[in-house]
DNA sequence: CTGTTAGCGCGTTCAG
DNA sequence: CTGAACGCGCTAACAG
């Protein structure tokens, strides 16, 4: 491998030269530029961006640390990083935490070490710890989907507590009030919020909360199923199921397939986050559906603006409208409850 | 930002005393060792790994070169990838091509200047390019799914022909003599393979292939819907269509629900990589599944391997099992043939 | 428009 | 067991 050293030789200049020539920086002369240019050629010269990224402490590098890639919600996210972040020169590096504020740590760790010039987070856990860890190394971060108390921090996300209440306020509605809500865990924003917005809905409705109907499990496909096990176990079931995710709701349609129970005609079942459209024949599902790739989008934008040293006071906090789109999965509760054995 | 040099100085060593420290190379006492790590908790001390990487030649980091992260099956396979490289230390660059070797050429040409220890690439198409580039930059590579024809390169991938020639015959078996082929760009292997071992499917059951048949559209939502248009409109139609992936098959499915065409009463559809089963209540597509995660994993590992220098000859061709799933897509052909106005 | 000097922060010599 | 000196490849600051 050639280094700088040996095309400024080759072209009998210096190497200040050759690395203006290489990064348009500075003037040169069309006849010194062209020589350089065939050193280069000649050599097959590469230029090593880890010694640039040394002397220019930058690294052209962002990371994206959210819980599970697998989730297509966060996939769209990640393709909507990576279409900003790509035509810009910065490369993208992926840490999947599966919601482990431990192996969260453990990232950041590495990616301050990496010298990122920037982090898109997905907190696992309340994120105090991971923004003071960033804060203390001076990176910048942008925190996505999920909230974060402090007002000095950028984010972006939906309104969970508005979308959530929108979502139950259909299920309302339609006369349901009895409504399990299958959230998240409760150290995540997103879970609280929108059993939060859940709950606005039935004040709004003028319906008690019923403690049992409401449970934190988590945002996995299990969860899901068993979250969906447990509350149908109940006497009187629910007319209607609140998954807070796509995952949870997979899990309880398996679920409610099982038992043999028929959505919507015995039960109806909303949740957040579907599936792509264009992978359905026809969306089943009773959704809010979040701009997943605008936010990755945005998210990017914003970070790379702090990247590029926008001032970080006025931290923005921006929230995209999340759509609710009324489909197949929800009708008026059955008139005769569902019964399990 | 303290540096290495700021903590010698403060626990009155030099600075190779804390280097052995900190990377637990060589002898240290435990009294020195002692004082060097309080000193560095105290200044908050983080390495710099961007110098250690220039010092080292090593970046501990690898780039995962694909199509389109948003296809599940690619997904799939990239926390596969991260699973392996991350408890190793490795970081992990995605780069989605768009099956554009303009594209592909620019990121290999970035990821190269960056150093990076490996790359896992699935070709935008003809492979010799970019692996003419990362040969002469000598950074290893490990093809990901699709075949290259050197034998001089790791790859990990499935045997496109020998299951489309599976899926295939389920469909013949079950008698069907017009299926159509709905496949990828002629540039990419398994468009190619796919299409191969439907041809010899056919070939084994004494069916002669009729060329307005088999299209090469791409992998794509819109290719696999204009695809099956033009099908759908020859006469006689189809009684069965082969989707080359999962994306064709959506927009093959799209298409047939508008022309109320009923699968598979009316006609058979099979395809490559449904998406992941726990997300679907029932899975429809009779489909040919590959162990997405698995080949991500294969191929982190071999990658890695090489990284670690193990010796380039000997590259070695993984070919995993790809596993026939016969489910409701599929049916004898109807009796009626089909009727596009 | 071009060259010189001096590091960026670390780890690898080789001496002690 | 520890330290001094050097250089990885590049560019910021100055000259000129």
């Amino acid at each position: 491998m050639s280094t700088i050293r040996d095309v400024a030789r080759h072209a009998g200049v210096s190497t200040m030269t050759v690395s203006r020539v290489i990064n348009r920086s500075g003037y040169t002369s069309a006849a010194t530029r062209a020589s350089v240019e065939r050193a280069i050629a000649e050599l097959g010269y590469v230029p090593n961006a880890v010694a640039r990224h040394l002397r220019s402490k930058v690294t052209k590098t962002i990371a994206l640390v959210l819980s599970d890639i697998t989730n297509p919600f966060f996939t769209t996210i990640a393709r909507g990083v990576e279409d900003v972040a790509g035509p810009r020169g910065f490369g993208v590096m992926f840490c999947n935490t599966d919601e482990d504020p431990g192996e969260e740590m453990d990232y950041l760790q590495m990616l301050t070490q990496r010298q990122v010039d920037g982090v898109l987070l997905v907190p696992a856990g309340s994120a105090t710890e991971p923004l003071r860890l960033l804060r203390s190394r001076n990176v910048p971060v942008v925190v996505l989907d999920r909230r974060v108390r402090s007002r000095q921090v950028d984010q972006v996300r939906t309104d969970s507590v508005a979308d959530s209440r929108l979502l139950v306020s259909h299920l309302t509605g339609l006369g349901h009030r009895r409504i399990a809500m299958l959230s998240g865990k409760r150290t995540i924003s997103t879970a609280t919020d929108r059993v939060a917005g859940y709950e606005l809905a039935l004040r709004d409705a003028g319906i008690p909360v019923d403690p049992r109907l409401v449970r934190y499990g988590g945002y996995g496909v299990a969860r899901g199923y068993q979250m969906a096990t447990e509350v149908m176990a109940l006497d009187p079931a629910p007319t209607a199921l609140f998954a807070a995710n796509n995952f949870i709701a997979f899990g309880a349609i398996r679920r409610l397939h099982e038992l043999r129970i028929h959505v919507p005609d015995d039960i109806s079942l909303v949740s957040f986050d579907d599936l792509p459209d264009d992978w359905l024949i026809d969306p089943f599902l009773t959704v809010v559906d979040q701009p997943a790739y605008e936010m990755g989008r945005r998210a990017a934008e914003l970070l790379l603006q702090r990247v590029d040293g926008a001032p970080p006071h006025d931290a923005q906090s921006i929230v995209l409208p999340g759509e609710l789109m009324v489909r197949r999965s929800t009708a008026a509760p059955s008139p005769r409850p569902v019964a399990v054995a």
